[in-house]
DNA sequence: TTGAAAGCGGTACCAG
DNA sequence: CTGGTACCGCTTTCAA
């Protein structure tokens, strides 16, 4: 680990001298710039890429702040992001949040110290409350030295906050999936796994799930919304719970594809024939969807753009910033789709998904 | 983003004072804590966690660094590492290389100037060149300053490299596999779909299907042996291909559980009966090993202790390097076990992995 | 208890 | 084309 210092001193050149063979090789005779790249060979000498960033408010890095990799949804995000990232060199890195708020904060503060020179975010600060604000809007004015540090958020966007967002309409693709199973299906006894009560998406689906119900003439029961929590198991213990409890009914909409996982080895267990007894329907269509039997059926979330789409946003403004410009946040919509499996449609055929794996 | 300059005028103290309040508060008075405190609020300052290191050496910061998060395998793996990190308030920060060597050292790198103190490391650096050697003795002599920063190396080990590692034994998990299908399951005409061929792990584990083989009395045969690349689609494509061929065989070993799970697929394309026809076993037992049907037998590896203790390891050495002792290297090896499920034994109980996911 | 100044590893401006 | 120097944001002697 030499230092500039010691190439400098190795290649009998000035410090300047060095960091113009580093950076560009311009306006250095060629005889000290064999000198330098000899030094630096030698020293094994790799600059300081923190260092630099310091003094240069440029690191050519992305951060990307997720909930947790378990959750394969992000594994094709992260795909299209890192292709993207990809063709201009970029760095990714990537961290964790935990659905923990306060861990997001310090992440986010973490990298906006010169890591990096923008962030993508899936966010967990949920509620309205105050710190949140601050929090909402404190994403505004990450910067280095003058330029800014923009922000894109990911799967939904802050209301009116100004921070970029890619997003896909929860609650619309919602009533689609609870449609198709009172239509296609011909379903009306529909649970709904959710996800935790506090997170905005989930309230959107909830927000869908009603709302179909509603045009099609059906009663809504609040012991019908079943709370999860993402993981496979919650799903498997809300079914398991109801049809302990002896709940009726005939078909389940999860909010993610796990938690219909759960669902459907919770039918298995209990001996429920899926499709027959009970129509299963998860979200985002992951490729678990496609391995399980019966093949899930699910709402085909287009991830790999999600990210890839997120990431060239983030570059627009990021060049903006360096350019010293503004520009209008704005939020992109993604459409989703049905996607028709075994689970809600006996022989239906099933598109494989696990290629994706 | 106010700095620390902004903190101090808005206070009326020095930087040094301001310096003294976030670090400790001791040796100032009240008074002035005081007011620094009410500045830094009012300003919403956070201290720029990369300037300070560069001065103190020290971050508080891990890498990870992996192959992909696609990999589900990495996935309990991160969540050990997490688990044992959160008890000491490391953050921990992830990067994937996508089997690149160059994109690997040049994150090494990266994470080598100042961003973090130690790197827990799944490398991709495969062969015996001189590059890849002169890049396994950097790997010893990163530093920031004068205090190392250690690295951990994780599923296998560099040989006699000095670096850390924390591992298991794949030639024999390989071996007891094998062991078991012909033994156990009584077959003897085994495809083995491995690893690209020049990844250490897949040598290691072609070994141990070999010795499993000879030692059994069975004839290898080379083209029994089919290179795979951790997908699913290639185990599907392999297997696809081999039967289109008419190779017979009764029993399929793969080196991992996502392209047994690919075979799986391409053995119920071609109607060919799992286990009946074909026994199938995989390998890491991922938790899309019991989701699937026939739920798939595999190598269970303890994913989850592999993280925990690379991180308490590295942890160790962190600890003795800030201390200016050196300790010596050593290589944790992990014991793996046989899951049985039904793509190798007809009726056998699935152990379900998937509340893990 | 407080402030001034040096320095962590770089880059970039300015003068020669 | 080359070297000296100030500075990025922060910590840490050293004096006062």
């Amino acid at each position: 680990m030499a230092d500039i210092k010691d190439v400098a001193k190795r290649a009998g050149v000035s410090i300047s001298t060095v960091s113009r063979v580093i950076n560009n090789s311009k306006n250095v005779s060629s005889e000290l710039s064999v000198k330098v790249e000899r030094a630096i060979e030698d020293l094994g000498y790799s600059t300081n890429q923190i260092a630099r960033g310091l003094k240069i408010s440029r690191t050519n890095n992305i951060a990307v702040i997720i909930t947790s990799v378990a959750r394969t949804f992000f594994t094709p995000v992260l795909e299209g992001i890192h292709k993207e990232a990809d063709k201009k060199g970029y760095f990714i890195v990537i961290a964790e949040t935990h659905d923990s708020f306060e861990k997001e904060e310090n992440l986010v503060n973490l990298f906006a110290s010169q890591w990096v020179d923008g962030i993508i975010l899936a966010s967990s600060a949920y509620g309205d409350d105050l710190s949140r604000k601050k929090y909402v809007k404190s994403l505004r004015e990450l910067k280095k030295k003058d330029i800014r540090i923009p922000v894109v958020t990911l799967e939904f966007a802050f209301e009116n906050s100004g921070v970029d967002a890619v997003v896909i309409d929860h609650e619309k693709a919602a009533y689609e999936a609870v449609s198709y199973l009172i239509q296609k299906a011909g379903r009306r006894d529909i649970i709904h796994v959710s996800l935790p009560a506090e997170h905005r998406m989930g309230q959107q689906r909830i927000r869908g799930y009603r709302r179909a119900l509603e045009d099609h003439g059906i009663e809504i029961r609040e012991d019908y919304i079943i709370e999860g929590d993402y993981t496979t198991y919650s799903g498997y213990k809300a079914m398991k719970r109801a049809i302990e409890a002896g709940q009726r009914f005939d078909a389940i909409f999860c909010a993610n594809d796990q938690m219909a996982v759960g669902a459907l080895k919770a039918c298995e267990e209990q001996g429920i024939q899926v499709p027959d007894q009970a129509a299963v329907i998860g979200n985002d269509d992951v490729f678990a969807a496609s391995i399980v039997t019966p093949a899930l059926s699910s709402i085909y979330v287009p991830k790999f753009e999600l990210g890839a789409i997120a990431l060239k946003r983030l570059e627009e403004l990021m060049d903006a910033s360096n350019a010293g410009r503004t520009i209008k946040s704005k939020v992109i919509t993604l459409d989703t789709k049905i996607v028709e499996r075994e689970s809600t449609c006996k022989g239906a055929k099933n598109s494989l998904k696990y290629l994706e794996w």
